[in-house]
DNA sequence: AAAAGTACCAACCGCCGGTAG
DNA sequence: ACTACCGGCGGTTGGTACTTT
């Protein structure tokens, strides 16, 4: 099908029918030959992310709950923008949808944020002093593209390292990589009960240096 | 009541890695 | 070994609803 024959913009309730008619009989993939097979007129990877980011069972609509802003916080801080990566540890939920929310939410709230980065990396100072020189070396226009620093290997390590004897937070072992998604998810979701119910939850964001209004909303 | 500003979200775009031929 | 294609990912845009002035 020629390039220009492609329909773009919002999905008609028939296009999405079609679409879930396809992948009832064909299953998830194969995406360049749904046009063909249904006659739809949109390319393989419109019809893809139609599917995984709104037609997909199993996708929670309503409004992230406290818990799931806090794996949020929590997972990019240690990760950085790989929001598919953070979106299989929230079952039900699309990596579009937390990236939105995140840009919504938090990257408005980057002044506040740099306002606390002297706490932030004064904290981390003592296990990550390459951020700290990094952060001193930015220039301010560096600095606004960054939304935060990636905590790569070997911070990352580090940071497990403390997290894990701090907080006993169930991703701070090795061996959370391998673990199923939606098993590490409960797992998350039981540490957060439990630093909550601790009071170190709190504690936690604070040394992450945190806005106070996004600490209440977790807190809550 | 209307205009301007803001928040939210669906969808598109370009790039990249994996893989089949 | 090379190439073309496909799917996945992160960044960005545009439209709509809501709020403020």
């Amino acid at each position: 099908m020629a390039e220009e024959g492609w329909r773009k913009g919002p999905w008609t309730p028939a296009e999405d029918k079609l679409l879930m008619e396809y992948v009832a009989l064909h299953g998830e993939g194969r995406w360049s030959s749904v046009a063909s097979s249904t006659g739809l007129k949109r390319n393989g990877k419109s019809c893809r992310l139609r599917w995984v980011n709104y037609l997909r069972p199993g996708l929670k609509k309503d409004q992230l709950s406290p818990q799931e802003e806090g794996i949020i916080i929590e997972l990019h801080a240690l990760w950085g923008n790989k929001w598919s990566t953070i979106a299989r540890y929230l079952p039900g939920r699309t990596d579009n949808e937390i990236k939105n929310y995140w840009r919504t939410h938090f990257k408005k709230q980057k002044p506040i944020i740099q306002n606390e980065k002297k706490r932030k990396y004064s904290y981390m100072n003592q296990e990550y002093p390459h951020v700290n020189e990094r952060m001193n070396n930015s220039t301010s226009s560096e600095s606004e593209e960054n939304d935060t620093i990636m905590m790569t290997e070997p911070p990352l390590t580090s940071l497990q390292e403390t997290t894990k004897s701090n907080y006993a937070c169930p991703w701070a072992t090795g061996e959370v990589q391998q673990q199923n998604p939606c098993m590490m998810a409960q797992d998350v979701a039981r540490w957060l009960d439990t630093v909550t119910e601790d009071g170190l939850w709190s504690d936690f964001l604070w040394n992450l240096g945190l806005d106070h209004s996004i600490q209440a909303v977790v807190e809550q």
